[in-house]
DNA sequence: GTCTATAAGTGGATAGAC
DNA sequence: GTCTATCCACTTATAGAC
């Protein structure tokens, strides 16, 4: 736990008000008085605004991706690897809900970075989809459309950061149990 | 059907690229170079950018509001009410998937309608739980935490816009059976 | 590390001709 | 209904003093 510095606070709270009113919208004079300070002070600790946006969301998408391999070595069932993914999700959205605003709504206003980013995405997907057609393949998931329960899963996921913050009292542990339940068994109580 | 007017096709336009830049980066000029015309001649038929923002998600809105409504005149059991609800969000997304963009990232940038707005959406929110809390006392779901039920749920329906566009060869009513068997009677194959 | 001053460009919107 | 010309407030970013 190093000390954060002047950098670190800027991109903090800049990340906070990017979820209040998106990166087109949040000025650097904004963010410069949210921090106390003049807009031009900004720009000794960072080079342009556009770096704020793409520290925030590449080192939240490289997280993810680093966090699906861990998962993908270990020898879990495919219902087992899907809980460890929600748990994932609610782990990194926990530490950083306001950055987790940036990556689902603001990752097409990166310049240099965004194609990286969109690689990222897209075999996160891939790796995710796959764990779903084996699942299905070992009998241990419902035959339905795959693509259907990928997105429904994943929305949720993705939409965690909306939800995180008003249910402070939760703790991580208890939200990821009953996240699975739900995304993995359903609501219906039929035969249970 | 009658035939759009300009206004119409205005606010179309302008919806679509709300949902490709969001609201504070789409420019009146991009909007005016998408339609063929100069911006200034867009003033012949609104009264300002932030006119067609309220144009676009307040009328979603009410049409949520409404179907609700409607549903909740029925006789349904609490999970067939749910059933109606995925249909609900299937048939208005697939009919406006750019505007259902707007309704989920640019509420924030109404000004004289935001509050308006909330109220609609705090109001809709808390029908769905009503029907989730009497479902649970009925017997017909699950007693797990209501809030996790509802968030799930609603971040899937909500996140829709997203999705449907890719898949385009699935017609509204297999895909709402098919989200109402994943949402509602889970992945998991175990007893089934 | 923060300030004032300012450059250089872009934003929404209006006036008035055709 | 669309155009050209224009207003002016606001944007990111830099230069140089303290």
């Amino acid at each position: 736990m190093k000390t954060p510095t002047r950098k670190d606070e800027i991109i903090k709270t800049a990340a906070k008000l990017f979820k209040e009113k998106g990166y087109s919208a949040m000025t650097m004079r904004d963010l410069a008085s949210e921090m106390g300070i003049k807009a031009a002070s900004l720009y000794n600790h960072i080079n342009s605004k556009q770096e704020i946006l793409k520290e925030i969301i590449i080192s939240l998408a490289e997280a993810f991706t680093k966090g699906l391999q861990d998962i993908q070595k270990s020898n879990l069932s495919n219902i087992e690897k899907l809980q460890e993914i929600v748990k994932l999700h609610v782990s990194i959205t926990s530490q950083n809900t306001y950055g987790m605003a940036s990556l689902n709504n603001d990752w097409m206003h990166l310049e240099d970075n965004r194609d990286y980013y969109l690689q990222l995405r897209y075999n996160y997907e891939n790796e995710f989809r796959n764990i779903i057609v084996q699942g299905i393949k070992n009998n241990e998931i419902v035959s339905e459309n795959e693509d259907v329960m990928l997105f429904s899963i994943l929305s949720t996921l993705r939409s965690l950061y909306l939800w995180i913050p008003k249910k402070e009292d939760l703790d991580p542990e208890e939200l990821s149990r009953q996240l699975s339940q739900v995304l993995i068994n359903g609501i219906n109580k039929k035969i249970n």
